[in-house]
RNA sequence: GGGCCCGUAGCUCAAUGGCAGAGCAGCUGACUCUUAAUCAGCGGGUUGAAGGUUCAAGUCCUUCCGGGCUCACCA
């Protein structure tokens, strides 16, 4: 965690930090490591009295290249169109495919803590003209931009091409069209029907003046142009971006070459995995952003993508595990080291800064929010599916004391992911349910188990029948006792014959939520189950 | 084919070149009202492999194996 605060020490003056996305589609969880990292290192400058500037871009003029998330009858017409000039397939008030998308990630990162100095979005900034300056230096420079990516990544264009994409005339395609001359004002540029294979150009063919928003530059050349633009100084990036000869490293040969000025300072960061491989939302793995920040909140989130080193991998595979259960254990073992409570075990290298960084409100007291009471989310994740439970008094109860607003807050974020996790991620040793029949597992009861059973039954009916959880627990405390039968048998028993599991919730409300006929029923058949088979040899 | 990252306990990860560690999971035990909580204890390893440097290698060098990502078309 050390790696933004080192990176804060080394650089001086005030600094411009940016990022910029593609709103291509729906984006995964992973993609918000990107986001945390950005802010993070601009907190790391803050506090280290650096005055810094974070931007956030839209790179919404980029071609449409992912058909899967069009309809069938939009892919031949929209394929190749900028994102920008595509209609939202949603409708719910977005004025564009790429406003769609886009918006649906940002909305998440004032959650998350996350909050630009200023969000802007290429489109807007070609119309202004503010790319002018850029697309004139770049055609001036076409010789240039041809030698060095055919020097930096071996990629050889003719040498009539042309860095800058108009989008057609006719057809509104960018993917599609390749510039071959310049004369100072405008370009001669063709749409070609198989430039690419992914989207088809009409044909039409032209004079143009790439200006004002006719045109864009390729990604490379408007990545390094957004640098000059905006001086920026740090832009950490993705290492699908980073390799050797990649994207970055065109656009860092395309500053210095072309708009001469030295690139910003990298911070390559690796991806997050589900099983060992990539998050792909278009091959079905791993969650959706916006859906997943459902079941972990956002400290947990920032905790998640903070705790390794950017140039990690990290593995997160939410799905039928407890990785999320353990992320906020982790996060509440932060909390305790900083509070100065006793941790189990040894703390991550930079622990501290860790539990800092995490925080939404980067203006937090530490202090407060580390000794601030939080419920354990298994614990949660557990009562929440215990009928009528009064969980927070129950957690007042643990605490010792009325919980203050701010933990009822965390409570009641915790209570909402625990419930999103149970519905959607949640191992299913993590979920109960009453059985509609009598569990087989209820054949391994022995005797004495049975003879509680009974006693039960016999207890609770008539006049002093119980009548709430606590009535019912104290019943079968007492039962118990009665039959001689150690209580984590007695409730064993009770769980095996309603859940088909030796252990559950509180057994007591458990049952005072049931109905009270199927309870007596379900008692009794359990007590009378299959007494042939060995107490001992259970079922074999 | 080129580049980058990774490989340590079942899982997730630590370990300025100095006795291989934690959390979780697992197992055992304790608990008459938090019973999936809490507490106590236990087991768990040829650090992917082979060489080399060193008094000393998980760590540095070389080679190999395995996994992943990425570039070479576009963004």
């Amino acid at each position: 965690m050390e790696w933004a605060d080192e990176l804060a020490a080394r650089v001086s003056g005030p600094q411009v930090v940016n990022d910029s996305k593609t709103p291509s589609g729906t984006v995964n969880v992973g993609s918000l490591r990107g986001p945390v990292i950005l802010d993070v290192i601009t907190r790391a400058l803050r506090a280290s009295g650096h005055e810094t500037t974070l931007l956030y871009g839209v790179d919404d003029l980029d071609a449409m290249d992912a058909q899967a998330l069009l309809t069938p009858d939009a892919v031949e017409r929209y394929m190749g169109v900028p994102l920008a000039h595509i209609p939202d397939q949603i409708e719910d008030g977005h004025a564009s495919y790429a406003r769609h998308h886009a918006q649906t990630f940002i909305d998440l990162f004032a959650d998350l803590g996350i909050h630009p100095s200023r969000y802007y979005w290429m489109s807007d900034i070609y119309n202004t003209g503010d790319m002018d300056p850029y697309i004139q230096q770049a055609l001036d420079r076409a010789h240039v931009v041809r030698d060095l990516y055919r020097r930096v990544s071996n990629v050889q264009h003719p040498d009539t091409w042309h860095p800058v994409l108009v989008i057609c005339e006719t057809c509104g395609r960018v993917g599609t069209t390749i510039v071959t001359k310049w004369d100072g004002d405008r370009v001669y540029y063709e749409c070609r029907k198989d430039l690419v294979q992914w989207a088809h150009g009409c044909g039409t063919s032209g004079w143009v003046a790439p200006f004002g928003g006719r045109a864009k530059l390729p990604w490379n050349l408007e990545w390094a142009a957004q640098w000059s633009l905006f001086g920026v100084t740090i832009e950490p990036c993705g290492k699908d971006l980073a390799t050797a000869g990649g994207s970055r490293d065109r656009s860092d040969a395309i500053a210095r070459e072309v708009f001469e000025r030295e690139p910003p300072i990298n911070v390559p960061y690796e991806f997050l995995n589900i099983g060992g491989r990539k998050m792909s939302t278009s091959k079905g793995r791993g969650a959706a952003a916006h859906r997943i920040v459902e079941a972990i909140p956002p400290e947990q989130l920032r905790t998640l993508f903070i705790r390794p080193r950017p140039n990690h991998a990290i593995e997160f595979d939410p799905e039928g595990t407890d990785a999320i259960p353990r992320l906020f254990d982790e996060f509440d073992r932060l909390a305790d080291a900083t509070a100065g409570r006793p941790v189990k075990g040894e703390l991550p290298p930079g622990s501290a800064s860790i539990f800092r960084y995490a925080l939404l409100d980067p203006a937090a007291d530490i202090e407060a929010e580390a000794t601030a009471f939080r419920p354990s989310f298994a614990h949660l994740a557990f009562l929440v599916q215990v009928p009528g439970a009064d969980i927070p008094a129950l957690m007042a109860a643990e605490k010792g004391s009325p919980l203050t607003l701010r933990e009822r807050a965390v409570l009641d974020e915790r209570l909402a992911a625990a419930r999103a996790w149970l519905a959607a991620y949640a191992p299913d040793r993590a979920r109960m349910s009453v059985h509609e029949a009598l569990p087989d597992e209820a054949r391994t009861l022995d005797l004495d188990q049975r003879s509680f059973l009974a006693a039960l039954v016999a207890a609770a009916g008539g006049a002093g029948q119980p009548s709430g959880g606590d009535d019912w627990q104290a019943t079968i405390f007492s039962t118990a006792a009665g039959v001689g039968l150690p209580p984590g048998r007695a409730f064993a028993a009770l769980y095996l014959a309603f859940l088909g599991r030796p252990n559950g919730p509180r057994a007591g409300w458990l049952l005072a939520s049931l109905d009270r006929g199927f309870v007596a029923a379900r008692l009794r058949e359990a007590a009378a189950a299959d007494a042939t088979m060995s107490p001992a040899g259970g079922g074999a």
